[in-house]
Formats: C-alpha cells, structure tokens, sequence
DNA sequence: CAGGCATGCCTG
DNA sequence: CAGGCATGCCTG
C-alpha cells in the first residue's frame, strides 16, 4: 500500500523500508533472531519517530517472528503469504533525536577528479578510494558522556541489504594501505584518532567503525570525522558497482542509539565527473517526468542523456534507415586544417538549414537569370524523389513553372518542389522557368540521378581458397553497373549480376558489398554478405 | 647483434628475447640457478633454430652464469659490463622442432561478443573468461612416448615477464568455477581431460598446466586441446590489463622441449569487438610505417603498436608528439558533401605529400628556372644515401649537373638521381643546374641532412635507487648531439657520451634508449638498454 | 586535472 | 548479440 508509492519514487532511499516485507526466504530463524538485540533499538527508534518512514508493518512482523521463534521456518511462512525478511536490516531513516544530531558536508571542489566532493541535492557523497572525507557531526545540545559515533555501510538497493559490505579481496590482500592493519576487510576507516574501533557483529558479521565523540574545538560548532573508503564502488568482489549508503549513528556507550543520519557513498575514480553526471541525470529525469511521465519511466534509469554526439564528438550516429542523415567521418590530419573544412562544413550545414529565401535575402543581387537550383547529386536524390530549390533573382517574379521528364510539369508560387514518384536509378531533367519574365530569361535545368535502389538476392556461389563468386539480381529500377567491395579495399565494377572476386587470403573471413551504380558516381545501398575463403 | 635486428622488427614477439642479456641486476644468483633446469632445455632448442631470433649470447650467457654458479653475483657483473638477467625467463619463440609441433585455430565467429576468436594476423587470442577455447594441437611426425603438452601464461611486455601470472584474488576466493577445485590460482586450465596436471615451479612460482599428448582421432590430423582462461586480462589484482602469451610446448614425459608455439591471449568481455579494434589499429599503424618508415621504427619497440588509432575507429591519435600529425575528424552529413570535403581533404594532404617540386609541375606554366626539387627532410635521409628527384619546366632542357659537398659531380639525363656513399648524420648541400640554359636560370639548392648512425657499445656504467649512468660510444659519421629516453618519458639531450639519468624510482626495471641527433631533429636509430635500479 | 580511451556489463 | 553505457586509468 504505502509500498507501491515508495517503490515508484526515483532512487528514493526511503524505498528501503519496503524490502522488509520483500526480501528472500532462505534464512534460518535463529539467526534472524540473534539479530535482534541491535536492530531492535534501532527498530523502535524508528518506530517512534512522529514522521517516520518507516514501514508499519516492521513492528507487527518483528513481533510475530519473535513469538513464533520457536517454531520451524515453514510455519512463518503461513503467517503471511510473502516471505519472512531475510535478516534484520539497520535502519536508514535519518533522526535527529533529542540531540538534534545531524552531518554537514563541506563545500568541496567540483573538478572532474576532487578527491571528494558531496551533493546536496542527492544527499550523496562522491569520493577517491582511501582518500580523506570529512563529514562534520553537529549536535544541538551535549550529548552524554561515554558517547560514541558509528558508520556503518550498507548497501543502498533492496536486493543487496542482507549482503555485508566488505572490501573487495584484491583491496584486502594488496599490501597497500594494509601494512600494520587488522581490519584490512573493514570497507569504512576513521582516519586520524587512535580511538577508532573495528567492529564486527559476531551474529550479522556487519562491520562499523566507532569512534568516541568529541566536542566540537572552541569556537566551531561541529566536530569533523575523517572517513576513508577503502574500495571503489565498483569493486569486483566488493561492491561490484552496487551503491552503498553510510549509517551514522550517535550512540550512548552500551550502543543505544541516539541518533541517525545516513548518505549515500559512491567511491569511483573521478567523483567530480561523476557527480556532475548524476546530478545531470537526475535532473532531466525529473524534467521529462513532467512532461512524459509515462514513457520516461522506463528510460530514467538509463543514464546518459548526455551522450549526444556533438561535432568533433567523433561518435557515429546511427544512420537510421534515411540516407540523408548519415554521418560520415572525414579523417583530417593538423589541426589548421581540420578548422578549414571544419569551416567549410558549418557552412554547408547553415546552407541546409536556412530557407531558400534566406539564404538569397543574404546572398545575392544579381540578375533573375541566374536563376539558382539545388545541386543534383546522390546526396540529395532519393529513392524516387527529389527534391527541388531555387531562388529568386532580384526583380519581381510571381512564379515558376517546372517541367521535365518526370511528367510533372506544375506552376509553384514558392521557392521549393519536391517530385514524387520517381524511378529509382535513373537520369531526370527538370527544366524551371520564370513566369511572367519574358522568356529571353533562360530557364534553369536540373539534371539528377536518383539513387539507384538496393541490389537483390546477394548470393556466395562459390568459394575457393583465394576466390569468392557472387551473383544477385538487378535493383527495381534502373542502374548503370555495380560496385563490388571487399573487406575495406578498393571498390571494384562489375558490369554484370555475377562477379568473382580474386587475389582473397585463403581461410580469411571477408564481407562483401554490393550496390548498384548510377552514373559511376551514385551509388545505392549496398547489401553485404560474409564468407570465409576456403583453406 | 641479430638482437638489433628483432628490436626494429616492429612488435615483434621474438623482441623478447632481447631482455635476455639486459634485464635488471636485483635477482639473487640462487633463485636464477634454480630456474635453470627447464628453461635450459628451453634455451639450447632456441639457440638451435637455424632461423631463430634468439639473442646469441643468450647461450653464451647462461653457460657463463652456470659456470659460476658460486661466485657472488657481483663477480658476473665483470663477465660483462651488462647487468645480469633479472631471472631466466621463459623462451617465446617459436620452434617447430623435428616433430614439426604448431597450432592452429578454428576460425570462429567474429561477433563483438564471440566466446573466442584468434587473429592470424595478430598470432593473438581474443576469448571470454572461463570459456573453451580450442587449440589445435599438430604435429608432422609421432613425438615420444609419454609426450606431454603444456601451456604456461606469461606477460608479454618486458616490465612484467618477470611477473608470474595468476588469476586474481577476487576469481581465486569466489565459489564461481572454483568447486572442488585445487588450482583455483592458475590462469589457464585444460578442460575435458581428466589427465590434465596442474604445476607450479617450486622455484619461479610459475604455474602451468599439462596434458599427455594424443594423437589425432583417426581422420584427423590435429589433437583439438581446450584451454579455459579464468580471468580477465583486466582482472584488479591479476593481470591487470597486462597482455599475456600463451606458451605451448611439446615435451617429453621429462620435461625435455621438443617444440614450441606461442600465442598471444585477451581474455575479456567482448572478444569479437577487441579483436576488430585492435585489427584495425594494426593495419592504420601499418599504413602510416609505410610513408614514414624511419620515423616510426623508433617508436616499433615500444610494443604497442596497436594502441594507434585508425581513420574509421573515430579514435582521436594521441599527439606523439608531433602536433602536425594529430588527427581529427569532422563529422560530415550526407555522402556528398563527405565526398566534397574528401576532395578537398585529399587534395590538401597531396599537396602535402608532393614536394614543391611535383606541384610546380602540374601547376605551372613557368620559365625553366623553376628547377624543381625534392624536400629534404627526416623521413627521406637515409644512412648514407639521399634520393634527390626534380622536374624539368616547360622548356627543353637537355640535362642537368649536379654539384655540391658530395664530392660527386655528375650529368643527368633523367630526372632523378641517387646519391650513395654519403656520410651519416652530416649536412649535404646539393645544386641542380639545368644544362644548356643560359646561365640566367637558377640552379636549384637542396641541403639535407644524413641520418645519423647508431651509437656504438651503449652500457651501464652504474645503477643507484634513483640514478642510471649510461655510456656510449659516439657513431660513426656525424652526430650533433645524443636523446636519451627512458621508459616513455620525454627526451633528455645529452652532449657527450656520457649521461646519467636521474629521478628514476627505486628497485624499478627501466628501459633506456639512446641515439644520436643532428640538426636537433634528425634522430638516428636507438639503441636500448635495460636495468633495475637499486632498492 | 580534463579529455578521452579501455573495457566490463546491461539492455533491447 | 550489437549498441552503448559505466567507470578506471592514462596522457598531455
Ligand atoms: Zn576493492
Ligand atoms: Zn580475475
């Protein structure tokens, strides 16, 4: 009930609660309950906060396990249809206590490699492996004597809680950072106090580090504690990429505690960078969630909404299905001559972009003769369309008639045609008049190839050691020739629907590419196929 | 002195054996004694190959170590100024032998994620961790009785080939393939025989594993054997994006080698996308050795010559150096203007290639005196030699005489001429005068430098923590100056033949490279030398 | 330290 | 299984 809310907020760490209810079935009971005595405190804490989030159903469960300790796993198991939580989990719930307990986090660099660095907004903190992090404890009033402070990590995702967060055993085997040290599988460490304690719960075998608490120094208002965090995140064995949370508790002497307040650990490489990204992420999760709430929910958890591809971002962007848009990748050696075609390219691009009539309004003052018409090339042909533009010269013309061999002779009034329906591969003349020029003015002629269509049934009819023969069938429409290309090499013509390539390794695996060509110029989309030379 | 030779063949595997006589000083003499036994039936076989890279003195070496086996290890230092081998290190060169043993490899698939596949042109491995990898095992003729096969990882760069390879604390500890298993720390395991054998030297910790030798299945002329890999090459704490190579070796049943072949091995995720990647490296670092041969032979020892980024790979190349041969690469829209700026591209980069020479020719209308020449630079040096080339105008010249500080006056009819017995690392100023021109023509001017010899006689005259002395003896012909380059780092320029490098860490083997410089920018052929500083 | 490669892994 | 993200690390 308040389960399915929680579950559906984004990263909430207050979807922890619900797991109670959720998680696995394959614990014993008595370790279940030789659990409690620690989690209990905790438990009741919990369930006494006025605005706790905690699940409801964690003291009735706790409750019922406890009075049926005696019976067998099975019978627990009929109380309720779900399975009996898998172990006691510490609480996550940040709370303050009657000692105002709370963390503060330093204004920390924000460049792509800090050595750590928090974030407010994801109540997270980002750090290198071993380095220093300092995390402020504020108390309102003085807490008793014998106090202590205790981080315990845990991790952050329901089907990981039961797990004990451990370093990883490279980190626990390397000599670094382990000479002299016992509690070198100990994921958290206090740097800089002798007092600081290695704790394992001999039942959970959770493991904390405590350290006694100290007065804030004269004159400031909280006590810093230097946390270190021995693995990456994302270390194999370790945490594995899975993200943790830190539990720190303000505890009397005999481990009541008094206390809580939690945040998440990422320990990576580049906190600053990463950081940023999450918090990117986050930001446009919850922008779209506004608008497309429905869809975006499948997407959020997929991070990188960064990943566009920018110009110089070298990464290829997926031709999908329109020739047109495919990117190409133009190897330019020097920088000077990379910004030249760079240049050149950012031109042709505005080109594209701007509208005929702008691109005239900035370009030219020159008799309507010099009628203009768009280049007619394979880049701008279609399978059986093309696309057509002109401009205007500078005297008054009220409209323009095209003709040509497409059989489609119409009167615009705009600047643009696109013809429809044409044949694949083959040679069109498109003449443009002026109306209402006499006709001294000069028409304008196209002439354009559209793109031959795709050659059919590509077939490998014979293979040798350093031979392939390949057949197909003609493209609909028309064609000129064909381009046979192996493998990266030079491409070669083939005049014919049948053609052997030669001079092949033996027993090397090649793919072949075959397209139709127009004009020796315009070529279709070839179709591959692969095969391996015999040996 | 063939060791010359393998250290210019670009990645040459067979480079290996060149450490040999360089590898660092800090081994105890107990431990290479100990190490003697297989390797020496090892190193005898390679010192047979009529073909064989394997350093010569190796032999020498080894026989000289065995001699004195008593004496302190400072005793062999006087044997030779070189520092003695680190620790005798496995051979990996190839050895048919008489029983003509080789491997070979199915073709596999090549998908991204292909469970495994090898690269011929490679001689390299790509296969997913603890998956089968089959090996064919032939032979032209019945080894022994009691033949064995065995199969030992090692790391193929020298800075680790002293290293022995494991698997990785994480794979070791986790249940995951390790059930009932007692050799949970080797690398390379044989499947599907119960009669494999797990080793480890109880000397040099190398671990490998054997197998007896069968014979093919009748119709079959090679023993298929399955080798798992059980970590992956980027195993934390393993390998740790090391690359390795597989040794195999035919024995006898005591350990005796009768042949050897050896492979490279990547274990990762995606086999089928590492090895594309690595392919197309190879052949871009190819395609570039081939226009600027001299150049790139400095950079050939360094092994990874796959590391170079290619014209598709949309991988920017990292800068060696050279800001002018950086490459970028603009994205391109649509095949037309792609091939527009190709053109454009392409034309600049013939301008570059050309000499001014060649783009008179094809550019110009001029007066005779436009005598062309070819530009002297680095790249067309060589050691003794310089090709000079040039282009007649349009008016009819009937010949040209050549001058300069060659010594070597002499007529051409043709239009080029080849310059021998020069002198390396030496300014030549070379004059072309057309001939029956009126002496109003100009004569064209070509200076050039030879490219300097190879230092002589490169040692190491003393080795502290963090401070190397090297010596040398200058080369023959010219020099300026000398660059001494340690393990990657810039250039240090040295006057004398003398220079000691400093700022080295302690106990680390480094390796040196030397050459000679003229003109600041013409450097010659390196020599390298190995060695340990103290600890 | 920023850029960007290297490489395991997740997702459709 | 291909695409592409995730994340350590190298390089300038
Ligand atoms: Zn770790
Ligand atoms: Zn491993």
């Amino acid at each position: 009930m308040s389960d399915l809310e929680t579950m559906a907020l984004p990263m909430s760490q207050g979807s922890f609660e619900q797991m109670w209810g959720d998680i696995g079935a394959d614990m014993a009971f008595g370790h279940l309950i030789a659990e409690l005595p620690r989690a209990d405190s905790d438990a009741w804490l919990s369930a006494a906060l006025p605005n706790g989030t905690f699940n409801e159903n964690f003291d009735l469960d706790l409750t019922e396990v406890t009075e049926n300790a005696g019976l067998p796993a099975e019978t627990s198991l009929l109380l309720d249809s779900l399975p009996p939580p898998a172990a006691v989990v510490p609480s996550t719930s940040d709370y303050p206590g009657e000692y105002g307990f709370q963390l503060r986090f330093n204004q920390s660099s924000t460049t792509k490699s800090a050595v750590s660095t928090y974030s407010v907004s994801l109540n997270k903190l980002y750090c290198q492996v071993a380095k220093t992090c300092p995390v402020d404890v504020q108390v309102e009033r003085e807490p008793p004597q014998g106090a202590i402070l205790r981080a315990t990590p845990i991790y952050k995702k329901a089907e990981h809680v039961s797990e004990v967060v451990l370093r990883c055993p490279h980190h626990q085997n390397v000599a670094e950072n382990n000479e002299g040290v016992t509690h070198r599988s100990h994921l958290i460490r206090v740097e800089g106090s002798q007092r600081a304690q290695y704790l394992e719960d001999p039942d959970t075998k959770r493991q904390s580090v405590t350290l006694p608490y100290e007065h804030p120094q004269l004159g400031s208002e909280s006590t810093t504690v230097l946390l270190n965090y021995m693995c990456n995140s994302s270390c194999m064995g370790g945490m594995n990429r899975r993200p943790i949370l830190t539990i720190m508790t303000l505890e009397t002497h005999d481990e009541q505690v008094l206390g809580r307040c939690c945040f998440e650990v990422r320990v990576c490489a580049c906190p600053g960078r990463d950081r940023k990204t999450e918090e990117e992420n986050r930001n446009k999760a919850t922008a779209r969630t506004t608008t497309a709430a429905k869809r975006i929910k499948r997407e959020a958890p997929l991070p990188d909404v960064q990943a566009s591809p920018g110009a110089e971002a070298c990464k290829k962007m997926r031709a999908d299905s329109s020739v047109e848009e495919e990117i190409y990748f133009l190897q330019v050696r020097g920088k000077e001559r990379f910004n030249m075609l760079k240049t050149i390219n950012d031109s042709l691009e505005l080109m594209d972009t701007m509208s005929a009539s702008d691109k005239d309004k900035y370009r030219q003052k020159r008799c309507p003769r010099n009628l203009k018409k768009s280049l007619a090339t394979a880049g701008n042909a279609e399978i059986g369309a093309f696309f057509l533009g002109w401009h205007q010269g500078i005297s008054v013309i009220t409209g323009w008639e095209i003709r040509g061999n497409s059989d489609q002779t119409s009167n615009e009034t705009g600047l643009t045609k696109s013809i429809q329906n044409l044949v694949s591969g083959k040679l069109y003349s498109i003449q443009v008049f002026p109306v209402k020029c006499d006709r001294d003015l000069n028409s304008q002629n196209v002439s354009f190839y559209t793109l031959p269509d795709e050659i059919r049934n590509l077939n490998i009819v014979k293979v040798e050691m350093h031979n392939v023969t390949l057949t197909w069938s003609e493209p609909n429409g028309g064609h000129d020739s064909y381009s046979v290309t192996v493998s990266g090499k030079a491409n070669q013509a083939s005049f014919s629907e049948e053609y052997t390539v030669i001079n092949l390794d033996a027993g090397v695996l090649y793919n072949f590419s075959v397209c139709a060509v127009v004009n020796n110029s315009i070529y279709g989309q070839p179709v591959n196929i692969m095969s391996y030379t015999s040996e």
